[in-house]
DNA sequence: TTATAATTAATTGAGCTCAATTAAATGTAT
DNA sequence: ATACATTTAATTGAGCTCAATTAATTATAA
């Protein structure tokens, strides 16, 4: 058997590069369901948070979605362009920016609903593998927190 | 316990987000020692196709990576200016474009071979997380090349 | 209070990613 | 041989990502 120093370069010998085209690739599976939505996966995730609080800080939702104000605020401006959120800077803190979904963002969640299990049954992991995936990924996100 | 048909569309019940949230903390990890060598995260891997390969066309790089030529032609026309490869239209078939590993290219691999193990510390997974971690990952990557 | 530091969002610019298109070369079927 | 189809790389344009910077606001310390 060959061995070198050099082995640890190979790519078939790195983690980070299956995770970086695996990313990809899943988010690829994404888009043409996005499409009808009209909307982007960043957007979609962006979405998702929206969904749930509401109303939110451009700071906070960056934080939720591991993204900086460089890239939620075009993202922000999108959305509201699409009309499905209003972007308000805060009367009690100035610094602050907060994202509000308007009813017609409300309505957009009746149509992204389906998504998820579709885009599931092309990813093809068992549940097993799914739970081992979620547990190591968000092992690898805490870490980057703390930082 | 509360519980709607809208959960599937919470943050926390995606697999999709940690995974691309995730690949980006990753490649993020890298970014102060390739800043070192002066290459990105692309450039990078696409050195590690030609440190094993030495030579090798745009296509075949391509589906190593799972990029394509509007991601390929601009990473190697830089790496071409940084002087680690060249660019060669095939003489038996003119539609095929290969690169070339140059002397330059092959010493940068002698700069590169700590840069795995200081990372790998960063992420901090057990061996066994590790191996999951990489088998799910090309089990999802083996589903796209089907496609 | 006043100076200094920290926080927040926005902006800028480089580079990546992808879908769609283009142009040239090659392969295939009449 | 001549259409027609396929393959290959390059180009284009939209959008994302990030580091660095800027400007405004708020917090803190002297």
């Amino acid at each position: 058997m060959s061995n070198s120093k050099y082995d640890v370069l190979k790519l078939e010998n790195q983690l980070c590069f299956p995770l970086y085209a695996a990313a990809r690739e899943v988010v690829k599976r994404y888009r043409p369901y996005l499409d009808e939505l009209d909307i982007t996966y960043t957007q979609y995730i962006t979405m998702m948070v929206m969904w749930e609080e509401k109303e939110i800080t451009v700071k906070a939702l960056g934080e939720k979605l591991f993204l900086d104000s460089g890239t939620m605020t075009p993202v922000l401006k999108s959305l509201e362009a699409k009309g499905y959120v209003v972007r308000k800077r805060s009367t009690t803190d100035e610094r602050s920016v907060s994202a509000f979904l308007t009813d017609s963002g409300e309505a957009l969640k009746e149509k992204a609903v389906d998504i998820p299990a579709k885009v599931a049954g092309c990813v093809g992991l068992t549940a097993e593998e799914g739970l081992q995936l979620y547990k190591i990924l968000y092992k690898i996100l805490s870490k980057e927190v703390e930082e």
